[in-house]
DNA sequence: ACCCTTGTTTTGAGTCGTTCACGATAAGGG
DNA sequence: CCCTTATCGTGAACGACTCAAAACAAGGGT
């Protein structure tokens, strides 16, 4: 994989700074981060960034394509390294954890809706709803 | 169709207030609204609606089922009537319009992934990405 | 190696959409 | 018709994000 973050950063002509290699280090150990929880995370190595630097670069990487943004109803914007493959997510409706979903890549016949009502469609973006492993079993109560 | 808006409330076990009424006539005139736009129609008949009075409503019938509450990325929730079929939808990234597709129901295919990483998976949701047949068009600069 | 231009970060304030709290009001069973 | 209780209105608060301008640093030119 892409290991050469400050090349990526080149090639998509953006400068090389510490604050997004340290951005896209940490997204790619803990994708479906959200602005917030990236700046906690940040804190350790650079305890003084600020909750804007953080938005600056996630959506200076978003518009370089070098960060995929989703934003799952009800929850504030995630980011995720890497936006080549077309895969999905399924997120837990208890709990709020989300997963990717590697979906039918190539053909995706109900994603070539029927009717497109005069839409030219460019993407189609599935989210799956449900509860994950923790949230669907039952709450041992016991202790 | 559900004409009788008042027996729906009363079903749901919700009492029948005029700005309910209101609220779910005008959704099924204009779906995809969100909260501001139906303060401001409901402001011709009921001219001191509140914002959140709106939103009162709206979250009291979403979560009666009346009501099926959508946030497409980057806009305001948006309301429609009618959960009971399970349509999707093309939003055009030129202009925001919002538009139903009547997706493949009963059998989808790719709508069940292959690998559920442990959820159980209660609904697919399916957002189409585009632009519409307006913002298609090349913008008629001659005049 | 240094400087200078220009892109980035910071600091701070401001916005939008939504939620919370609570007194005022009205729905509708008795 | 009254009383209980759900609902509405008012006002404040909130989270997530954007905007503006001054301080700063990346990295090409010399």
């Amino acid at each position: 994989m892409t290991t050469d973050l400050a090349a990526d950063l080149r090639a998509a002509g953006l400068r090389v700074t510490r604050g997004r290699l340290e951005v896209l280090e940490l997204l790619e150990n803990a994708p479906h981060s959200d602005a917030e929880s990236i700046r906690t995370r940040l804190r350790a190595v650079d305890p003084d960034v600020s909750i804007q630097s953080v938005h600056n670069v996630l959506s200076a990487l978003a518009s370089a394509g070098l960060v995929r943004r989703i934003e799952p109803a009800k929850s504030a914007a995630l980011y995720e390294r890497r936006i080549g493959d077309n895969h999905h997510h399924v997120v837990c409706t208890g709990c709020g954890a989300i997963e990717d979903i590697d979906c039918v890549v190539g053909h995706a016949p109900c994603l070539t809706p029927s009717s497109t009502s005069g839409f030219r469609i460019e993407t189609a973006e599935v989210t799956f709803w449900g509860l994950c492993a923790a949230c669907a079993a039952p709450p041992p109560i016991a202790a």
